[in-house]
DNA sequence: GATTTTTGTCACCAGTCGGTGATATTGTGT
DNA sequence: ACACAATATCACCGACTGGTGACAAAAATC
């Protein structure tokens, strides 16, 4: 007989999900360990979300717990737009290492994501492929045609830049979630940001020198 | 009152930690589960192994999990040595992304590693650690240097080409990991053996374009 | 042959898990 | 004032977890 409010125990119950996932990760995840956390009994996760399973999908679509197209892009759409390719690419680089290594929640569910399939995955899972779909349209299909001055796509076609695109992207989120649990993964030192800056740096030599040709 | 061979239950135990991976993933590992798996009380891991953690680390100096130096370098050390430096990379791209799929427990441990920190990852952490040094003590100052009649170190100095190296290390792990929860990563697919082909023509021309200079 | 050490089985502990049915309390509409 | 639905609590279930102490049987030692 605590708060007799509905909304407002869905909130704190949504709002558990991500606290315990900062605190001890996916594994901590359940339904006794979530209501405890809310100070809540467990039995309204059943009446209100059908189950954890629910609760988890509503937290995935509350949350911002996924970098969006503007902010991969830098905060400016029209500037990106009319950078150079290998400017672009850098800067998506550089944003998502930023935006990776802010959202410690969000690594923890690629993790959660890559340990094991089940309906609360798959629910977190939606939201973010859709994210990525978002992004490579407004990046790849976009600007990619339009900026015709820049000759380079002569070499790099659309199917191969994809290409390029996602291999950064896995290696940009391998390398950050490793970067939680160890200093450094084959001498390069994950733990500092002049670290970080030095993995951009080639980064960007690679793409400097594929996008010359 | 079964078999009383010290030897042979020790062995048993040993590999059920490795059945249980391919089975189950990391999270079926525990004392009661690997015991079951062997047909053998769970007090003989306490007593042989000083507990769930050393049999661990038993485990993870017993198998070949890890591929080696000479398996990444295409079986052949002498002719790995003498190509050049674009072939080189390609080449261990490729054995690496051949080696990790058909290793699925080893993916099982790198997300193990990356999951969650403990006595029992940090034992299988030190046997791939030290493969790792091994392999690019042997890439990296070994031929390296030896083959001077190739001229693109200019333009990649040691450092960087470490930095690339270890980005196409990430990139391929990820890929790989994520391969076994879904299908598709951003258009790339990652299901099929000719998917995977593109993906390794998309780092062979990166990495060609780069030691072209 | 008797004793001790090794090897393995079993029963039990307290704790947590996901899940459910019964019940108490509050708010609302009549 | 009363009935009724919504909201939240509680007690319990069977199953599993990691861990331990008591004990039986086989093997090695004396």
């Amino acid at each position: 007989m605590k708060i007799r409010d509905k909304h407002l125990t869905r909130k704190r119950l949504i709002a558990s999900v991500g606290s315990l996932l900062a605190k001890k990760g996916f594994k901590g995840i359940g339904v006794n360990a979530v209501a405890r956390e809310a100070g809540v009994d467990k039995v309204l996760i059943y009446r209100y979300f059908g189950g954890l399973s629910g609760l988890i999908a509503a937290y995935g679509r509350e949350g911002d717990f996924w970098p969006s197209a503007l902010e991969l892009a830098g905060g400016d759409l029209r500037a990106f737009a009319e950078s150079s390719l290998s400017e672009r690419l850098s800067a998506m680089g550089k944003n998502f290492i930023r935006a990776l290594r802010q959202r410690p929640v969000t690594c923890e569910i690629m993790v959660w994501e890559m340990s094991e399939r089940n309906e609360l995955t798959e629910e977190l899972e939606a939201v973010r492929e859709s994210s990525m779909v978002e992004f490579f349209n407004m990046f790849l299909a976009g600007p990619l045609e339009k900026k015709n001055e820049v000759p380079d796509s002569q070499i790099l076609s659309a199917d191969d830049l994809q290409a390029i695109v996602m291999l950064m992207g896995a290696a940009i989120s391998y390398l950050v979630l490793r970067s939680r649990s160890i200093a450094l993964y084959g001498g390069l030192d994950l733990s500092s940001d002049s670290g970080w800056q030095r993995i951009e740096q080639a980064m960007a030599k690679m793409i400097e020198a594929m996008t010359r040709g």
